[in-house]
DNA sequence: GAGTTGAATTGAACGGTGTTCAAGTTGCCT
DNA sequence: AGGCAACTTGAACACCGTTCAATTCAACTC
């Protein structure tokens, strides 16, 4: 039971025998992640990956050990995509670390499948992206004035929060992409029947009142900046209170 | 493109022909997530389903539009349990708030699928416990002083927060679960590698040098503390500017 | 009490899935 | 030229969600 965990990041690299082989992990990811932005997390299949490649499904089994690992360089490799500024004073920290939260979310809007696949394959690995890019999270934190431990608390905090906020717009527009409905199509069939099962919830029954008379397109934009900023708050009144 | 959206919600309820058929909707759900909380998301099919419940598979369709369907009913379901206080003064918000958060936290522990399923079928329809719960959440955070609009933002945002960060949580659970090793096996095997990839990464490698000298158990709890204190004294100090 | 009706359940089948494994192919190195 | 290791293939397995015609069965009507 003692002997190390074995995986995608620690395994070997494979010698390249052949100068140019049809396969290698970068170009299966990358046309993973294309068919996981086209059709959605339950249209990637060992399969049309193998086709999408020109190959055969198990063709892939030589490079990747099985699906989930897969989904792991997948993951990995999409956070790459997230920008984090680097910060040399504490007074810009509030704009960078708005900068970070709005970039993630801005990969989970442009990729709906990966919330869902975080929450499935979580961060129980190490990948190289995901390791270079909680560094200068850390970073940012740090320079903004906590120490270590509470930086790395405080970069959770705010990463957590736009992970769990995000997972609903993904899940809405992952519902919409597979219905094929637009989302006016999907608010003016889904509208009288939350509207009704509001009935005898006054708060939920005065809030749809309230959400009728404003563009509801705008919803998810406002709560994502509102609790960000309040977030930002509640972490600067602790900074204000450490110096 | 104008009839309503049908749904299990909206659907009329069948007419009971059999005084007491041996399935009902209640017994379904109950089954599922009884197989869910064993065996995790993966291990619920419609087969295993009808088996837990001494039937036949296709049996489960007379009572459930299809998969999608059955986990909406679950998810609903499975809100029932979120405990939110009702308070009558201001005051009291604050540990209502924790409480409630607290709370769904609890959910996702007890039932790590949850996340994942979230994150998949969403929050598009309106089940009656998932609206009372948000009636009793606005609730809370209008007595606390917000008006209604920002009352739905701030709850939003404190359970954003809870899902984000149990997510992460979650799938830890579930992947230890799936390959059968306990907490200390995978953190022993683990190690090694992640202090082997943070070797290029000078906070990453501080942050686990840090952590080795603790009780890294507590570290989850430690963050969702933390991060939803800040979060709360962000919104109060809101509230402060409100009055 | 017999017959009808419609709710509830079954069984077979379809196309798809992840994965294993033995068999083949290819290209470099000696 | 031959061997060997890096790859690729094809067949097969057990499972999945879902469909649909055929069946059971309880309650109501006549």
């Amino acid at each position: 039971m003692a002997e190390e965990l074995e995986s995608v990041w620690t395994r070997p690299k494979r010698g390249r025998r052949r100068e140019q082989s049809a396969l290698t992990p970068e170009q299966i990811v990358a046309a993973a992640i294309k068919l996981l932005d086209a059709d959605g997390l339950d249209a990637l299949s060992m399969r049309k990956l193998g086709a999408e490649l020109g190959a055969v499904a198990t063709a892939v089994y030589w490079h990747v050990a099985n699906k989930e690992e897969l989904l792991e360089l997948v993951v990995d490799h999409v956070y790459g995509e997230l920008e984090v500024p680097e910060i040399t004073e504490a007074a810009q920290w509030r704009p960078a670390a708005i900068a970070s939260a709005t970039s993630m979310r801005g990969i989970i809007q442009r990729h709906p499948w990966l919330a869902a696949t975080l929450a499935d394959v979580g961060i129980t690995y190490v990948g190289p992206n995901l390791m270079a890019v909680s560094d200068r999270m850390v970073a940012l934190y740090e320079t903004a004035g906590f120490e270590l431990i509470e930086a790395d608390q405080a970069s959770k905090t705010v990463l957590g929060f736009v992970l769990g906020l995000a997972s609903n717009e993904a899940a809405t527009l992952t519902k919409l992409a597979r219905t094929g409905t637009t989302v006016e199509e999907w608010i003016a069939k889904a509208w009288p029947a939350a509207r009704r099962a509001a009935e005898n919830h006054p708060r939920m029954k005065a809030l749809y009142a309230a959400y009728a008379e404003r563009d509801r397109g705008a919803d998810a934009d406002a709560v994502f900046t509102y609790g960000l900023e309040r977030i930002l708050d509640g972490l600067e009144a602790r900074l204000a209170q450490l110096t």
